[in-house]
DNA sequence: GTCGATGCAAACGTTTTGCACACTG
DNA sequence: CAGTGTGCAAAACGTTTGCATCGAC
């Protein structure tokens, strides 16, 4: 057991990235999919405001439009739609992870003093990618995980004589 | 609550990488800490066979030789040493976290497929730190997260076919 | 003797699961 | 109607905490 895989970076599936909430209910009829309201309002939430939200965030949102719909369905709507290929997941540090539309893929700076999020272009990892690939024929996925660190200010508050080596 | 911080890159605390079981000991004695048999067996696992083991890895290991300690003490036992500089701990992916002297730093690729875990030198993310730290005054801790991705064979085994676009 | 560490059990936060019922198509 | 999605409750998982006791120095 790895446990560490749930989406395929690559989109096997054929799907992808939807544009909106329709398309993205279009994509999950085209599995085999149902369209609940459960389902739509999950993904007005993932496409209204495309910050990054738990789980748990989300499912507040819902449940603001629909009290009766229950965490675990949120969990078992976000991972279809990941499946699909219309979000992503990331973990950031120790807190839950959070999800966003694949359209809106970046990467993570996370800040381990103040837990401040920086979003970043992927091409940050451009070097460390080609590297990767290169010499341990490895494909990052700049995506789905946090680069942990300390922003500056975090620094300052701290390390005033800490020259670090 | 940001949750995200339990130690120090940097190790203000003056104290840092210990190069045997002794030495952190000692370490943590200097620090007011006391010579425990939980605390000295813990620091022989880790010391021993140095790759990355959960807190229930290290916990399996200690009872093996003291059937009484408690996960929790191999919790807090892990939480001090790593305050002290002596191990670090890295999130690899979904599983828990796992935990290695501070001493073998190095960063992680974690294949999302298969779960395959490659130790590589953080010289790695040198490109990464440089262009984090002067574009966003981020640094980066190479050490506290692990870099998913997908290695060759797990690429191989999927994307016969599926071209990316 | 003092103060820190430990065992235990229980709680925590996040996520997963089994099941019967409700709903979509 | 067939089959998928849902709510619920409970469990799983990794980790933390309160407390009384035990142990190191």
């Amino acid at each position: 057991m790895v446990g560490v895989s749930r989406s395929q970076p690559g989109s096997p599936e054929g799907a992808g990235p939807a544009a909106s909430v329709d398309e993205a209910l279009a994509l999950v009829r085209r599995h085999g999919g149902r369209v609940t309201s459960s389902r739509r309002l999950l993904l007005r939430a993932l496409f209204d405001g495309q910050r990054h939200r738990s789980a748990e965030e989300l499912a507040a949102e819902v449940q603001a439009q629909a009290p009766d719909v229950h965490p675990s369905t949120i969990y078992r709507n976000l991972d279809e739609l990941e499946r699909l290929g219309v979000i992503v997941h990331s973990h950031l540090g120790h807190g839950p992870a959070t999800y966003h539309l694949a359209s809106s893929a970046h990467g993570h700076l996370v800040c381990e003093g103040c837990g401040t999020m920086l979003e970043v272009p992927s091409d940050l990892f451009g070097e460390l990618a080609r590297r990767a690939d290169d010499q341990f024929d490895f494909v990052v996925d700049p995506h789905h995980f946090a680069v942990l660190g300390r922003c500056r200010t975090c620094r300052e508050q701290e390390g005033s004589g800490t020259d670090g080596g």
